[in-house]
DNA sequence: ACGATGTTTCGGGAAATAGCGAAATGACAT
DNA sequence: ATGTCATTTCGCTATTTCCCGAAACATCGT
């Protein structure tokens, strides 16, 4: 009933309070991953990784798709949300060292030995966007 | 142990991620309030308003000094916060009708005949900072 | 000293949030 | 068809947040 017009970006604050899901954003600068990776990197059950992405897909900060039986997260490249990303990279900048840590380990996830089954499809990661 | 370098980042996004402090932050963007007025504008105990209060001056949002038996809220000028409070007035462009209300209503009490020993110390309030 | 007024602290109850494992779902491979 | 693997949904518990009223503090006026 009463429209809160301040809700929207109360949920979009709320959706980015949250330390797993501002180390997400910042793996996802460096590139797609897939949900597992995500998962393994930051050492989450994947049941709880899959709701925090809820999360910030809800509030537009994050896209997924299927691709075979993984679902590939990116950041969003919506207009709404495009300042608001680029807003918080110079907000993160203190974590950097845990940040480019998780970086580095998706990036080694990407280059381990795998049978072609047990190997999500080809993406982009790089270690500095 | 842990020393989780997101966290003071994570603190900050938590105390902005409610209404009632995105509230106050913007009637402060029009000068400064004692803590009873705050309250009466928001219609809120002032219990209440006294703990919003106190997180928003932990995470460096505002200051506030006593005057009298009042004490006076006003947002930060520290070098820490201010880029981050300017980055936060167009994010809230969507709720001006609600905020200018409230703005509206503080200056009214303001302007209020008052018995000078009811009355707060003056300071200043705009309309339109 | 006393009472009145503004503010904060404290205790508690309701609601929201965070994490997990187990079970359900969907897609591929054999 | 069946099994496997990635993901989501569900049920649950633990923790945190929010709001209030009562009580404690603090300051002013008389």
């Amino acid at each position: 009933m009463t429209s809160d017009p301040l809700r929207p970006l109360v949920d979009i604050l709320k959706t980015l309070a949250h330390p797993v899901r501002l180390r997400i954003l910042a793996l996802l600068h460096a590139g797609e991953l897939c949900v597992c990776e995500v998962a393994e990197v930051l050492g989450l059950a994947p049941s709880t990784v899959s709701e925090h992405l809820t999360g910030l897909r809800r509030t537009g900060l994050v896209r997924e798709w299927k691709v075979g039986r993984w679902v590939h997260v990116a950041l969003s490249d919506e207009a709404s949300a495009r300042p608001l990303l680029e807003a918080l990279w110079p907000l993160m900048a203190g974590a950097e060292a845990e940040l480019s840590r998780d970086r580095a380990q998706a990036l080694a996830l990407r280059c381990d030995p795998c049978t072609p089954s047990d190997c999500p499809p080809s993406r982009t990661l790089q270690e500095h966007p």
